[in-house]
RNA sequence: GGGCGAUUAGUGUAGUCUGGAUAUCAUGCCGGCCUUCUAAGCCGGCGACACGGGUUCGAAUCCUGUAUUGCCCA
């Protein structure tokens, strides 16, 4: 309730001068309530008690004596245990709800604008897209959808790995097979076969090894034909990956794509830098860097990161430095966001430490690991098929699509199979993606059906029957959706009161979801709204409401919930059908 | 060996950054609610901060030790 927080804070800034309390005592005191229930804001006095002399109590009582008149209006004032509770008063809160629901962007505030590039996805040419890539793609996703909505300038990056020694081996598989057919195979998607294939004659042929090696010396040297190989199986992968995103519904397009060969250019630079900058060492035949943070690694040595090895091949470190170059200098960006696994915790550490050390960022640049846990299967590792494979992530969205469509067809026969068709795939891909959003970033979660698709607790689908369930409200009435935001609240049962109070947060829960980039948070907000409108669904009739005004009022109510639902979900990239 | 993280009801999960009241929510189990707007729902009950020390008026939250566990280290 940090919109409360701001109205009431003038006048508790006057008793506390009145008091002669520093404001930097008491300000961050007032704060919302830790218990729903006690109030909407309070402000503990427990530690005031040294500073004037008295009770927590007393201190409490004493200002609310100074307050309560001047905040009749706004909210209710009362003491418990040494807190003072600030409850708004219904009368506000109709107040406020009818801004926010005249407001196209729900109260929600522009921020002043920022250059923020967000690097996620990221998958390999010619290699399957695998859960590991879920998590990246729809944190990432997500992330970017709130700041462009919060009125930021937003790179969106995918840096595809597109270079390096397995290009060899994949080129001279292409060969051997025959363009034609290598591109069939790969644009059907079997890229995982692909590679396979061609790893497996890698290891098992001394000839063919010796040719891929080869290949990746000409292509790192630029030979035409063999860029043109290349380009092939960049592309077909490319449109393979297209289709994956268009499927889950992310914002990716091919200008979002940074391959790795892209920085190819600015390696030298790197080394340039570096060694201006006299960081760079010479360790066992490698250029490498030391940190200045130490890491000791497993003989006990301190640890440098590798910037270029001995045989002359420039590490992944030396990339990220290039790229960090590339948007510090070319792009301008000023938030850099990595939405990368916690696993490459370290590595980050290293590379952000030196890209300080080589001057390539300074204090206006701001880098983040924006780091996420691995996704499970139900034994507890990495989630693989019964077979030991990893699992396609095609795959697991037409399965889950399917289930969906199971479960709606069981549920609402009365659907139309077209209709039913894309619910199915809002439920379905929304399910997987609420799921990888609705936990906490940085741990692991256990990949599970039942669960995601639950109708029941922390879902999609839960989420989405309730914005399902208003939609009907409005078609069974004759009621427009626009002449119920002309309408005034009048809220008067308990399940309003509480309605109206998460509507009205909104704003502040979605301020938190982007200070530490949790879209868990947003989740968390969104199901208990959800919530509190079943409960409001159950004991407030609606279209039988006792008389016109709390009709319009409740009509009201409904819509702003389906918009903030619809909304909140949009930035969560999933979308709300209006049947299901 | 070094480093980083985790541990909250039977299960899952929020809160930990920034200490505050009776620890969130769900699932599960038990018991209620459909002649009324989608019961894919709602209402009520049961049940947890890994363990020890410290700091504090106050600790799930901060510090420290132990246990268990995950990940990273050319």
């Amino acid at each position: 309730m940090q919109i409360l927080i701001k109205e009431i804070y003038p006048f508790f800034d006057e008793v506390f001068s009145k008091l002669g309390v520093e404001e930097d005592i008491w300000a961050n005191l007032l704060a919302p309530a830790t218990k729903e229930g006690h109030a909407d804001v309070a402000l503990p006095c427990h530690s005031l008690s040294k500073i004037l002399k008295k009770s927590p109590l007393q201190i409490s009582s004493d200002i609310i004596d100074l307050l309560s008149k001047d905040l009749s209006e706004i909210a209710i004032i009362s003491c418990m245990n040494g807190f003072i509770n600030v409850q708004a008063t219904n009368d506000w809160m109709g107040s406020k709800l009818y801004e926010i629901s005249s407001d196209s962007r729900l109260g929600i505030p522009e921020e002043d604008n920022r250059k923020i590039a967000v690097d996620y996805s990221a998958p390999n040419v010619a290699k399957e897209m695998h859960v590991g890539h879920l998590r990246s793609t729809v944190i990432g996703d997500s992330i970017v959808r709130i700041l462009l909505f919060k009125g930021h300038t937003v790179i969106r990056e995918n840096h595809i790995g597109d270079w390096g020694t397995p290009f060899g081996m994949l080129i001279e598989h292409l060969l051997d097979m025959g363009e034609g057919e290598a591109a069939n195979e790969l644009n059907v998607g079997d890229l995982d076969g692909f590679y396979k294939q061609a790893r497996s004659k890698f290891n098992s042929s001394n000839d063919f090894a010796q040719r891929s090696r080869n290949r990746v010396v000409l292509l790192q040297s630029g030979d035409s034909g063999t860029l043109r190989l290349w380009k092939i199986l960049v592309s077909e992968s490319m449109r393979y990956f297209n289709e994956v995103y268009s499927m889950l519904n992310v914002l990716l397009v091919d200008e979002d794509i940074k391959g790795e060969s892209s920085y190819h250019d600015l390696l030298p630079v790197v080394i340039e830098r570096l060694k201006d900058a006299n960081i760079l060492v010479e360790s066992d035949g490698a250029e490498v860097v030391f940190p200045r943070k130490k890491w000791i690694n497993r003989e006990g040595k301190e640890m440098p990161m590798i910037i270029r090895k001995g045989d002359g091949g420039y590490n992944y470190s030396a990339t990220d430095l290039a790229c960090i170059i590339d948007r510090a200098e070319n792009l301008r960006i000023n938030d850099f966001l990595y939405v990368v696994g916690t696993p490459q915790k370290q590595h980050f550490e290293m590379v952000f430490d030196i890209a300080e050390m080589a001057g390539l960022i300074n204090e206006n640049h701001n880098l983040v690991h924006v780091n996420f846990g691995s996704v499970l299967g139900p034994d507890g590792k990495i989630f693989k098929s019964r077979e030991g494979n990893t699992i396609k992530l095609v795959d697991l969205l037409l399965e889950s699509i399917s289930r969906a469509e199971a479960t709606i067809k069981d549920k609402n026969p009365s659907l139309k199979s077209n209709e039913r068709n894309k619910v199915a795939k809002m439920i379905g891909i929304g399910a997987v993606k609420y799921a990888d959003l609705s936990t906490e970033r940085s741990k692991d979660y256990i990949f599970n059906w039942d669960k995601m698709l639950s109708f029941e607790g922390n879902t999609s689908p839960y989420l989405q029957y309730a914005h399902a369930r208003i939609c009907s409200i409005f078609s069974k009435s004759n009621i427009s959706r626009n002449v119920s935001r002309n309408s005034k609240f009048n809220i008067l049962e308990k399940e309003e009161e509480l309605l109206s109070r998460r509507l009205i947060a909104f704003s502040s829960h979605l301020e938190e979801t982007m200070a530490n980039y949790s879209p868990h948070k947003l989740c968390n907000y969104l199901y208990s709204l959800a919530s509190s409108f079943a409960s409001f669904y159950e004991n407030c009739q609606v279209l039988k409401s006792e008389n016109i005004e709390i009709m319009h009022s409740r009509l009201a109510l409904c819509d702003l919930t389906a918009r903030t639902l619809n909304l909140g979900m949009e930035l969560l990239g999933i979308e709300c059908p209006e049947e299901m």
